[in-house]
DNA sequence: AAACTACACAACCGCAATACC
DNA sequence: AGGTATTGCGGTTGTGTAGTT
């Protein structure tokens, strides 16, 4: 049988030439960021609009850091992670001039060898020593793709002091009770915490029996935030987040 | 020096969410 | 409200190159 090919002009493919850049980065300057499908059309750019816009994001914008990754890079890297599992944009988030991919190839190249496999959490409390379903519990939490309306999505909160209190239970769209009372527990969990960081580990016991932690005090050097994560009282649900505390 | 291999990273693909009409 | 286009994300593949035989 005769498979006859597309007369179709395909976009161009593969590695981008230093021309290439140079024009899609005048075109940008021209007509902005977005529209990436008209690009080919405006700029004489033989190449897709997806890859375009990859190609911009990833390596043209301005205030992309490239070269290897600090210590301090690398570290937050692993302890991210660890708590959210493969959400490289999150994590890239945290990593002034770092695009997810570029995290998701570090960890794929250097990291993901590194890490011991199957090391355990610390966990504070002695009654959930092992338990399959909470673990699993974990592992489909980390796996799950964020949904912006899912009632599993990480929460996110900031507050300028740790000791202050703040609503993460309330939607965007104001109705409230995403996370079922996830942001209750997030506000006295917070209060365990003594920025500074002086961890207290006792009175988190005491309040959150289930609560597990990093293994390492968290780092400071960079900007100040935690990564923490506790079961619900029943185990049925877990939430997790990421604290800041900015100034 | 050539062939082969392993590694690092750039780029692509498919899917889902979001925006727009 | 529904359809289409655009954007964002994570997984996977492709390519260049350094190291090894």
């Amino acid at each position: 049988m005769e498979i006859r090919k597309e007369n179709k002009a395909q976009p161009k493919r593969g590695l981008w030439k230093p021309e290439e850049d140079l024009i899609l980065k005048s075109y940008v300057e021209t007509y902005g960021e977005g529209n990436w499908a008209t690009v080919s059309k405006r700029s004489g750019l033989m190449r897709g609009g997806k890859s375009c816009r990859l190609r911009w994001k990833n390596y043209l914008r301005p205030n992309i850091k490239r070269g290897g990754m600090s210590k301090e890079e690398e570290d937050l890297i692993i302890r991210m992670h660890k708590l959210l599992g493969n959400r490289w944009s999150l994590i890239a988030g945290r990593l002034p001039g770092r695009t997810d991919n570029e995290v998701k190839n570090y960890w794929n190249t250097h990291l993901n060898k590194k890490t011991i496999l199957g090391q355990k959490r610390k966990t504070i409390g002695s009654n959930i020593q092992h338990d399959d379903n909470i673990e699993d519990t974990i592992e489909n939490h980390k796996n799950k793709k964020p949904r912006h309306n899912s009632s599993h999505q990480p929460i996110f909160g900031t507050c300028p002091k740790a000791t202050e209190g703040f609503d993460l239970d309330e939607n965007k769209d104001g109705s409230g009770g995403v996370q079922d009372g996830a942001g209750a527990w997030m506000e006295r969990v917070v209060q365990c915490f003594d920025y500074g960081f002086g961890f207290d580990y006792e009175t988190v016991h005491q309040n959150y029996s289930n609560f597990v932690i990093d293994e390492e005090p968290f780092t400071s050097y960079m900007d100040p935030f935690v990564l923490f994560e506790a079961f619900g009282t029943t185990g049925s649900d877990v939430g997790m987040g990421i604290q800041s505390f900015l100034p």
